[in-house]
DNA sequence: GTTTTTGCAAAGTATTTGCAAATGG
DNA sequence: CCATTTGCAAATACTTTGCAAAAAC
């Protein structure tokens, strides 16, 4: 059977992704962990990143506009993807889950999660005209 | 500048995907469409899909697990993607367009569009205990 | 010691693109 | 004709995977 074992590298990707909230991708993880352990290979941040998810111990974002994002927060929360600047953001809302069940009224399926994603100009593209 | 031009391709695969409902990928259409221009490219399929896309003609599905998926069905609707048999349903809710100013009550940019899918197991997967 | 994980490189999947020829207006 | 679109093939972007060595337990 498939036993679980301690590794620093997965260690190390946890905890950078604890510490920044910019839901950064494979590749973005992996420059920034290399500062960390030279010799990590992108093969590895990838299959980490994929495992804590497959886990639940993070998120990940499927944006439609390039690579997967993971988030280390994994309460329910919704995003906002810039079509400018392609930052993912967290909304700040009210919750919104009551959508599964509205959901569920007509669907005779078995309904696991849903994501909720906004897409648009971000504050800042839409102060600095980049828009 | 850019003007349109008429194509037959461009047409083919619209009429094709106003047939059918199950939301195809660009292979399947390109699979399907090859009966009727057997020379016709992948490439041109990917193009055309993009073009029509932009042109808010059909909608480009993001579905977080395969290959993007296409709707002539561009009226306001949520999918259903099933984890199983990777089939995409048009799901039967009331709407839920009100998420969008719900989550504009907060928010310091422009929302413009926003996209609410569902995952789990579909009904035939559920009975037929292929889950 | 045995199992899991790693680094590396190669392969795989989905999609885009350069270019000369064909088509549309 | 001139601009756009096509078919083809090559290139790109992102992600997964096979394998021998290293690490975990």
């Amino acid at each position: 059977m498939s036993n679980l074992k301690y590794s620093r590298q997965r260690e190390a990707i946890k905890k950078q992704l604890m510490q920044r909230n910019d839901h950064p991708t494979a590749d973005m993880v992996y420059t920034d962990i290399r500062k960390e352990y030279p010799n990590i290979s992108l093969g590895t941040v990838y299959r980490n990143l994929a495992l804590l998810s497959e886990l639940g111990e993070i998120k990940r974002l499927v944006t439609g506009d390039g690579p997967d994002r993971f988030d280390a927060d994994t309460s329910p929360h919704n995003h906002f993807i810039c079509r400018k600047c392609h930052a993912v953001l967290d909304m700040d809302m009210e919750d919104i889950s009551e959508i599964k069940e509205r959901a569920e009224q007509n669907f005779h399926g078995v309904i696991e999660s849903y994501s909720v994603n906004f897409y648009g100009i971000c504050e800042h593209c839409h102060q600095t005209k980049l828009s």
